[in-house]
DNA sequence: CACTTATTGCAACTAGTGTTGTAAAATAGA
DNA sequence: TCTATTTTACAACACTAGTTGCAATAAGTG
């Protein structure tokens, strides 16, 4: 018994969503959302609330896209799986993708000074969610450690993700995937957890 | 013939790096850096001109201390030079060391959005400090493809840097570290350029 | 057709920040 | 002691951005 809204919460997500993973927090404003997706400022405070509540809404859908991505990639998980993943973080994008600015939930550690609760909760599920599958991937192929394995690999994938946002360019991040595909090599010769001899 | 400056302009740079390093760039206030050093705006100012030029001057001074103990660490390059190297990242800090907050460097990629020239150039050039110094380690040692691996450690150690910003407690990062040891140590016996067998 | 209710557009307000002008203060040298 | 010249303190300016109030508008529903 009331109008409705003029536009679909989701899609204006996704628009939304980009805008920060290009722009970064800050430098996305308010009144720069209105311009881009045409929903007047009025009707974004309305129906999110503040900038920090959109934002943190951004980041739900990102987490969101980024796990039915990864439900995808390592549906068997194996080291196969990893390799094939971060042969594809390094993959070339075209000028509109925003994949040359990184990872929006890096990109956010590294630009929020003082996040939220919410917010550090929310990248701290993200970061399980790799977590998770490459702790899975390691251990269907037995590596040794894989918890601890598991951290080395987001380690060099936030790597990977600070190389890009650097260059703005997926490619430059290929001297790192090429050698984290030979550690993955070699680990799956690791059947007691000892290097081999020097 | 003239009034001198009541302040020192290389301890002053000091004070203000650890403010940048803390909080980042937009974070730190021009009135910010007043009352923390007592130096007025007007002062500052004049002696550094605009915000940006006190930045870019902040971040020369940054990489002057890095390369400094560089230098110290890798007098005589070698694999246990890095291993040494990637030790102290990940070793504790109390609650008053910026090494908390990561790496300057590493922040100012990721914090500010549109750099200029010169802050990219600056850049570049504080990352050639570890792609030397890691490079030359490796050839000392006869590790194959010294270049890409020292673009591979450089990608370790800021993901290692992101692990700390995220946590703000580097030995959150022994993770890291520790595979990137004992991959160190498996690049020791690498004399061909190929894997070991599966 | 009227009425209720949420949405929307406009504009104002507030707070914070970089920057700059001006005049007073201070100091080294003549 | 006087003077030239720089430093310094204070304050004002300009601009930006988040937030909010209010009235007009539009769409379901009885």
């Amino acid at each position: 018994m009331a109008r409705p809204r003029s536009f679909d919460e989701q899609e204006l997500l996704e628009t939304v969503m980009k805008a920060f993973w290009r722009r970064g927090y800050s430098a996305t404003t308010y009144r720069g959302i209105e311009s881009i997706t045409g929903v007047g400022i009025r009707s974004l405070a309305n129906t999110f609330g503040e900038k920090d509540e959109l934002f943190l809404a951004v980041l739900a859908s990102y987490r969101g896209r980024v796990s039915r991505n990864l439900d995808l990639m390592f549906e068997s998980p194996s080291i196969d799986s990893i390799v094939r993943f971060f042969e594809r973080i390094s993959s070339p994008s075209d000028a509109e993708d925003p994949r040359r600015n990184g990872c929006l939930m890096v990109n956010t550690v590294f630009e929020v000074d003082k996040p939220t609760a919410a917010v550090t909760q929310e990248i701290a599920q993200y970061r399980d969610l790799f977590r998770r599958v490459f702790r899975e991937s390691l251990e269907s192929d037995q590596v040794p450690d894989p918890e601890i394995r598991a951290d080395f690999l987001i380690g060099a994938l936030w790597g990977a993700f600070s190389q890009i946002r650097l260059t703005r360019d997926p490619t430059s991040a290929k001297p790192i995937s090429s050698i984290v595909v030979e550690t993955l090599e070699i680990w799956r010769g690791l059947v007691p957890p000892r290097r081999p001899a020097a």
